[in-house]
DNA sequence: CCAACCATGTAAGCTGTTACATGATTGA
DNA sequence: TCAATCATGTAACAGCTTACATGGTTGG
């Protein structure tokens, strides 16, 4: 189960697609970072198969082969990695983008544990430019790090105000985002 | 030539280091984000020896094995690496950091190459949202694309930033950055 | 004397990339 | 009819992770 395993359990949750379709999301959208390509994808979908988290169905229209859907086994391993701690903070936008819209708690609940993980990488870059270990560092060393830090604080501000933004349209009608 | 053969580069030729000694770094620096651990540095050492742009020499006093010291093969590999115009985001802070101090001008070429980088799949990211492609998408999946946006606006407003700082350290003395 | 650290490696296994192969269908 | 796109795969290769193995040295 790698991170790509789990895009396509989500991909496949939205909607039951070809493995073909599947590739063709992963190039269109910015989902493009998780990887793409044939030697990748075709093989975790057949993992994936060999676990029992998806089945191939054959739609009766559809002139491409079976489109692939969830089974049970798929919806509670997906649900699980969905709903588990932020620890890897470069995984957890997938996950974001997944979690069920309906599901407030989960999202809520995520937004809190991302925006505190990268709260704390951010202080800990920080002690670390304070501290020892940065002694002896030259000042282009230290605006590096600095790079880094920034970043983590515009993950944790932007937890912060997908909070806000996930308040407003709760009151609200509904506003288009950004 | 991975990104950590470069990062292994970059070290020895800021200092001439054991296997062992370059694994503490990683281990203790941020740079520890990119890998670590025997089973890829110590072939990797291997590997850039036996394309002849790393080699031991037996140090007097040390009591470890020898040193890696650079080649003059191996500085202009990691040379050219380092100036290359900015392609790969994640790759580039690495190259910063091994950007020799003196070399004001690789510095504000880099700087510029990366803003643009960022900036232009910033620009990237906002097209999609508002063009075709984001209709249909949820307001959380929009949500989701902002803070890819807004880490990369904050890359380059990073790129500015240190563009300032170096600006500053050679107008007076200097201070202490960020 | 024992734990911790110095120091270097190897082997198995998993993922992913690239590149190639194949064949059907569709639109200009 | 020719190019593109649908659709699915395979094989070779590179790289990393984990875990293990091996020994020397040093400090409490």
């Amino acid at each position: 189960m790698t991170p790509l395993s789990y895009a396509l359990l989500g991909l496949i949750r939205m909607l039951p697609r070809s493995g073909y379709a599947l590739r063709k999301v992963f190039k269109t959208t910015p989902l493009g970072n998780y990887s793409s390509s044939p030697g990748s994808i075709y093989p975790a979908l057949k993992s994936l198969e060999k676990l029992g988290m998806v089945q191939t169905a054959d739609a009766p229209e559809a002139r491409g082969k079976g489109l692939y859907h969830l089974t049970s086994a798929g919806e509670a391993a997906l649900g699980q990695w969905l709903r588990a701690p932020v620890d890897d903070l470069g995984e957890a936008m997938l996950r974001f983008a997944f979690l069920p819209e309906e599901d407030e708690a989960a999202i809520a609940a995520f937004l809190d544990s991302f925006e505190a993980a990268a709260q704390e990488r951010a202080t800990g870059l920080e002690t670390f430019l304070a501290g020892e270990g940065a002694t002896g560092m030259s000042s282009k060393h230290r605006i590096a790090v600095e790079h880094g830090r920034r970043n983590l604080e515009a993950s944790a501000d932007w937890a912060r105000w997908a909070r806000a933004q996930f308040r407003h349209e709760r009151e609200k009608g509904n506003e288009t985002a950004r």
